[in-house]
DNA sequence: GAATTTTGCTTAATTGATTTAGCTTTGTAT
DNA sequence: ATACAAAGCTAAATCAATTAAGCAAAATTC
């Protein structure tokens, strides 16, 4: 019951455990193995059924043909979705993929990046959080191919994988200001990130062009760790100070979804109350009636590009002058 | 720049590389290794950024400290939660978790399992397919530990941890059936898993205790692998074949998310036109107005549950005759 | 003071696969 | 017939750890 080994098999044929091993590889014909062998020892090794140890390979090697991901928190729907494409598309190059949520800490991302390492993990793909510069180039430093997604450093040179979030998110204020709105509020998660940075921008712009003055009253923060009960206390001090606020536009799906939960309590009608766009998350905001706008990122075409990217800097092995990539993708308003 | 061995260590020190393992492991004090080499081996050891080789302990002592995560998808936000959770508790037991999507395939199902079992996981979190039986077997042939979740085949014995499948259903459908439904429609998916199996008993109980009889006309089936165009014409033939139905019980997330939609475009009013429930999902159905009723699933604790037993097991090795448990959460009708 | 135990370490086998160098045997050329 | 190349395989080192067995020196016992 217990695992056949090489040497099984090879004991089994009389013959070399070597042997057995460039027939298993492949490597029957360049190693002059005749055909005769090659055939009684792939024979052997599906009838004892065969399966060999990737630990023993993977110390001999160096490749493990796993790779981690690290995203802020899989539970969240863009994440997930993000998982999943990933998890198809580097299974298609062969490669595992160990999932990791970094809470958006730091110190988290500290200890899964650490852990990948210690698992060989052949190459990472993160989202990295605030803050985590050090441990992106703890990477670099490791000579481990890993590639930005979603976010990223512009001060360190990496590959990257991104959305135009300003023109995301400028096309939907505009959409707000085109259907009316004047005085349109802005939720933001108080992560000072790469992507939420650019959305802020894409806000200022299409006020500026459309002549409207931005007031730092209608932009709010919510804490990321404790976003649930901080929504509630940032949305009304929205509306308080600003009885004449037509709009609000939620930087990421979580707000979104929790933002218009608070405003239903508050008995506030969409969107004649309130009209609301959202970055990312059309699925949850589908069933409301009516719709509410999202803007939809690509999240298929960003998780197969870092998925192309690492992959193919791993089948290159590091080479230390590099180029990196910079991927931006376009999104949908919806 | 390239990685500290143990061997590595125990040059600069002038010891063998026996000792230095000892000490890493902490097995310091059992083998009398005095406190100043102990000391200094440590020193060193944080000194060169050590770091052990996990293949090579893997190799040597059988345990990966990882354990495999089967769902159906991970992008599903019912198994996106999970999997955190399992992420969670996992890593509070010191394992890492790799995930894998089944859609649903028992073929896709055995590939997981197979590969798994290559990367010498220490245990197996899955949920199971129909038509997996033998791949679970395969588990318990090759003596790897591992729970069910989320359902469970009668036939076989194994640890399982799921939710009162029945019972919630019967909730929900006499929730209908008490605001008024005569004609409640059950739109199910066509995979004969015992959580799905249990949800429709939990239907016709609760016809049956309201004196409803069971009509198969009001009964759908839609298919997972092509279920968004399905569920447009299985919805569509139920209002058609049932002009007087009042009320639409979907036994999946998946279905009630696209359901709602699809019934939206039918320009159906919810709950007057037709009342909906829906088992799990009530993130989604939350943002409706007014909400739409859901049946939440215990996930974190069907995960904690399902990873205690599984790392359980493998701390104690495996015992041939071993109890099983089989263990069943309440689920809560919002 | 001899015998025994304890202390503190080293040696070397082991895990399962990969891979290079080398060793026969056969075949071909001269 | 001799030299040389090619074919077809084996032996053994290697990857980085773990661990049982062993060994010398110091400490303890009687």
């Amino acid at each position: 019951m217990k695992k056949t080994t090489l040497s099984d098999i090879a004991k089994e044929l009389g013959v070399s455990t070597g042997l057995v091993s460039m027939v298993i590889n492949g490597k029957a014909k360049e190693n002059r193995i005749s055909e005769q062998l090659t055939k009684s020892v792939l024979d052997k090794a599906s009838e004892m059924n065969y399966r060999p140890n990737q630990f023993a390979r993977a110390l001999k090697t160096g490749h493990s043909y796993t790779i981690g991901l690290i995203v802020a928190d899989i539970s969240n729907p863009f994440f997930a979705k993000m998982s999943r494409a990933v998890e198809d598309y580097a299974g298609q190059h062969g490669f595992n993929v160990m999932f990791c949520s970094s809470d958006e800490s730091p110190d988290k991302m500290d200890i899964f990046i650490n852990m990948l390492i210690d698992r060989q993990v052949d190459g990472i793909i993160l989202v990295p959080t605030v803050h985590s510069e050090k441990q992106i180039l703890n990477l670099k430093k490791n000579n481990i191919s890993f590639v930005l997604i979603d976010r990223y450093f512009p001060k360190i040179k990496s590959h990257r994988v991104v959305v135009k979030n300003k023109e995301g998110a400028y096309n939907a204020i505009n959409h707000l200001i085109k259907r009316g709105a004047k005085h349109v509020g802005y939720l933001d998660i108080s992560s000072n990130t790469s992507n939420m940075r650019q959305r802020f921008e894409g806000y200022k712009e299409a006020l500026k062009d459309s002549g409207i003055p931005f007031k730092s009253k209608l932009y709010k923060e919510v804490q990321y760790s404790l976003f649930h009960e901080d929504m509630q206390k940032q949305i009304n001090s929205l509306i308080l100070e600003n009885p004449n606020i037509d709009a609000i536009f939620f930087s990421s799906n979580i707000l979104g979804i929790q933002g218009v939960q608070v405003l239903k309590k508050l008995k506030k009608e969409i969107p004649n109350d309130i009209a609301i766009a959202c970055f990312d998350d059309p699925e949850h905001f589908s069933l409301t009636e009516p719709e509410i706008s999202a803007i939809a990122q690509p999240i298929q075409e960003l998780s197969r590009k870092a998925v192309d990217l690492l992959v193919e800097d791993i089948k290159k092995g590091r080479t230390k002058n590099k180029e990196y990539q910079h991927i931006e993708l376009s999104t949908q308003f919806i």
